[in-house]
DNA sequence: ACCTGAACACCGTTCAAGT
DNA sequence: ACCTGAACACCGTTCAAGT
C-alpha cells in the first residue's frame, strides 16, 4: 500500500469503506490511519477531524442519491406509468429501493438531519406530476410536501423497525383475539407482521388519490 | 449528598437528568459516578454497563409515552370530537405535542428502533377509532397500519428538518421563480418554509378522507 | 451484597518538529 | 505543503481486594 502522497479522496474512499462495511462506531481514527498505512495525524491535515470527515461522507451520499432520479425541471416525463397518480407511486418505489442498499450511510444522512435535502430532486418531480395532476398555486405546493414527507416518514418508520429488538408485547401478543373479541378478523390480521411494500403503496395510493381528487363543496369531517 | 447505598433508580434518576440536560453524548460513566459521589465501578454493579443503562432509559421512556393515551381496547369512547376522523385527529395531535417535550429521550427511543413499539397504545386508539367508521377486518387492519405508519413517519421527518443544518441548495433558491416559470405561485409556495402543524393536520385529513372512504367499485389509479 | 482503586486497552486531538 | 511521533486528556470495562 505504499503511495507516493496522501489525497483527501483516498481518506475519504477508506472511510466510506469502513463504514459500509461495520458502520460508523468502526471508524476510528487509528483504524483509518492502519487502513491507509499513514500516521493517525496525517488524516488531520486533510479532513480537519472525525466529525467533519462523517459530515463528507455524509454530503456525498446525498449528492449520489440525488442523482438516481432524472431531473425533469424543463418538462418531459422521465417516469414510468400512464397516470401522474402511477408516476407517484413509481419515485415513491424507486426512492425505496435505492434507500435500502446503503443503510449505514443513510443512518448517519438521517442523525444529521439531512433526509429532507436528500429528496430534493425526488420533490422536483413530484412538482411535474401534480402539475400535470391539474393542480396549482399554493394546493400544489401543499400535496408535493405532503406526499414528500409521506414517503420520506414511511421509510423513517420502515428503518426504525428493522432495527427494533424483539418486542415486549409483540402485536401478535397485544392482538390475540381476546383483545378484541368483537372482531376477530382484525386481531388476526394485526396479529400478522405488517407487509411493509404492500403498506407502502397502499398508503401513497391513499393519499395521493385525496389529494389529487376535486376539491370538495364541503370536504367530510374538516371541523375547523 | 451522603447516602446510605445506592440503588438501581438513583442511577437511572441521575443518567436520565444528564441525558435530559446535555444529550446522550454528555453520559459518561465517570460524569455519572462524579454527580452521585460514588466510585465509577459501583455503577457497573447496578446496571451492567453503559449499553444497558441507555437501554434502561430508554425503556422508562417508552413507558411513559404509552402512559399518556388512555386505554381503551373494551369501549369507551376517551377521546374528543364528534367523528371518527376528528378523533384520530386528536390522536395525532396529542401525540405530536407530547413527543416533543422529551427531545433527547425520544432520540435515543428512535435509535434504538423502538418507535413504533411506543406507538402500540396510539393503536388501539386507532383500532378502535377505525372500527368506529365501520371498517373491519383486513381493511381495518391496513387502515390502522396506514394511519399510524403516518402519523409516526410525520414526526419523524420533523425531528430531522428541525436537526437540519443550512441547507444548499435551500428550498427558497431551488424554487426562485425562474425554476418553474409556468407556475410562479407554486413556486413561491414551495420558496416558503413548511408549516409543520398545518401540513401534519392536512395530510393525515386526507389520509383519513380516503381510507375511511366507502370501497370504490374501481379504485381510481390503481393501475395493477 | 455492595463498594473501591488500580490497571488495561482503547479513544480524538494538539503540537512541535521534521522534510 | 505535507507528514511524523510523542504526549494529553479523556473513554468504558475488568478485576482482585475490601467490608
Amino acid at each position: 500500500m505504499a503511495r507516493s502522497t496522501l489525497t483527501r479522496d483516498e481518506v475519504l474512499d477508506a472511510a466510506a469503506s469502513l463504514v459500509k462495511q461495520h458502520g460508523p462506531a468502526a471508524l476510528t481514527m487509528r483504524k483509518l490511519a492502519a487502513e491507509l498505512g499513514t500516521a493517525v495525524t496525517s488524516i488531520y491535515w486533510h479532513v480537519g477531524n472525525r466529525e467533519s470527515l462523517l459530515d463528507a461522507l455524509v454530503q456525498r451520499t446525498v449528492e449520489e442519491m440525488g442523482a438516481i432520479l432524472p431531473q425533469a425541471p424543463t418538462g418531459g416525463t422521465p417516469l414510468a406509468g400512464r397516470t401522474p397518480a402511477d408516476r407517484i407511486l413509481s419515485v415513491a418505489r424507486t426512492l425505496r429501493r435505492e434507500l435500502r442498499e446503503r443503510p449505514h450511510l443513510i443512518a448517519m444522512v438521517h442523525e444529521r438531519g439531512l433526509t429532507e435535502r436528500m429528496f430534493l430532486p425526488a420533490q422536483q418531480a413530484l412538482v411535474h406530476e401534480v402539475h400535470a395532476a391539474g393542480l396549482r398555486g399554493a394546493r400544489a405546493a401543499d400535496a408535493v410536501r405532503a406526499i414528500q414527507f409521506q414517503i420520506v416518514g414511511f421509510l423513517l418508520v420502515e428503518r426504525n423497525r428493522e432495527r427494533a429488538p424483539a418486542q415486549s408485547p409483540a402485536e401478535s401478543e397485544l392482538w390475540d383475539p381476546a383483545a378484541a373479541p368483537h372482531d376477530p378478523a382484525l386481531a388476526r390480521a394485526l396479529a400478522r407482521p405488517a407487509d411493509p411494500e404492500r403498506l407502502f403503496l397502499l398508503s401513497v395510493r391513499a393519499l395521493v388519490t385525496a389529494l389529487l381528487a376535486p376539491p370538495a363543496s364541503a370536504a367530510p369531517g374538516a371541523g375547523r
